[in-house]
DNA sequence: TTAATTGCGGAGCACGTGATACATAAAAAT
DNA sequence: ATTTTTATGTATCACGTGCTCCGCAATTAA
């Protein structure tokens, strides 16, 4: 490659993933730019040079979340053998990813999609996508268990998927406002007695 | 009474209300002293003279909503013979309630519980403390309910509780997403699955 | 009628926001 | 060595924010 000229001084990956953990902290309207820029380390020219504006920094940071801390989701729903293991299993990754200590609470998707005010309707629409993507993922995955006979006949693929939908956002939601790994494990397991039975 | 200077040329409680809406709307941080002075028809002066600044403004939008639009958790909860119904019911309430096309979707105090930046902890306390007083009686209506004999010995009515919490933060939260009443009383209804039975 | 008290509207304050202009530094291309 | 290209740091810009000062209007008390 060996671009032309003067070399970046800074990581683009690591000031990308500091980028994202102030969003997830704060949210996107709540992360001003003095800090994000002293979260990344540089100065706003740097920053408007490499990602553009801050509408483009923050969907840069949801990408990165996806790819990494919010990857479980779509990688548990296909690794597991059974539909209903898979939405286990997807409910106590959640429990687990979203009262980690070490990290911001709750999912940066479903916490920024409530906290954003209609002013930036764009960012709105594009949370909402991704939002409907792993609800679309779960339907999808619970209709393949349908299909192979897990699940009795009249049982509603699209219904579970919203409901496990709105548990999970419920899960989220709750781990902003502090509640730990046991109380969302509990969570997971009732929300579990709701699985359709044969 | 006969309060000695010039009376107050506007209704206080009708301003409450429009401020109320401003913010269930918009979110705390999101509602504008410009945009709340325009929906309730007076000027900065007036609203600072009636209810001091704007965080005591809002602490009384939330007290108002809690006697209106959010009145109905308490309400319900009192009001069904059985711990199983009145949580059924709390949920259908809630599906109409967070569903009413001629209001902010959703459930104000949720809302803001989770829109509300670190910036404000007063407020996010606040706010947490009505969640989970709401939470609370839950617990209590649903222990009420195991010590008449309703569920069995071993049912945890603070796990339910909190179960139920997070199903109804997560229908605010899909609710104002967009979601409409029929998919809210499809979650609610697959929620009342997981009651344990007998 | 006069004084005292309270509410009102407009102008404006200090501050933080997202974003940029400018001069300079460091690399490759010629 | 010189030119071209890109990155960096400083110092800002215009704007919106929550909030208040000040002069005036409307009412009660004396």
């Amino acid at each position: 490659m060996a671009s032309r000229g003067r070399p970046r001084e800074f990581d683009t990956d690591a000031a990308l993933d500091q980028a994202m953990c102030a969003f997830w902290r704060h949210g996107y309207e709540g992360a001003s730019l003095r800090e994000l820029t002293e979260a990344m380390g540089i100065s706003p020219t740097s920053l408007y040079a490499a990602f553009g504006d801050k509408k483009a920094l923050f969907l840069a940071a949801v990408d990165r979340y996806l790819a990494t801390h919010g990857a479980f989701t779509v990688q548990t729903l296909e690794s597991e053998p059974t539909a209903r293991r898979a939405i286990a299993r997807l409910l106590e990754e959640a429990s687990e990813a979203y009262s980690d200590p070490s990290l911001p609470g709750g999912c940066l998707v479903s916490l920024n999609s409530a906290q954003c005010t209609d002013r930036y309707r764009d960012i709105k629409a594009a949370l909402a996508e991704r939002r409907a993507a792993t609800e679309a993922a779960m339907r999808d995955r619970i209709a393949r268990g349908q299909e192979a006979g897990e699940l009795r006949q009249n049982a509603d693929p699209d219904a579970l998927a919203g409901f496990y939908a709105a548990v999970m956002a419920g899960m989220s939601d709750l781990a902003r406002g502090g509640a730990g790994r046991q109380k969302l494990e509990r969570i997971a397991a009732l929300a579990m007695q709701s699985w359709p039975s044969d």
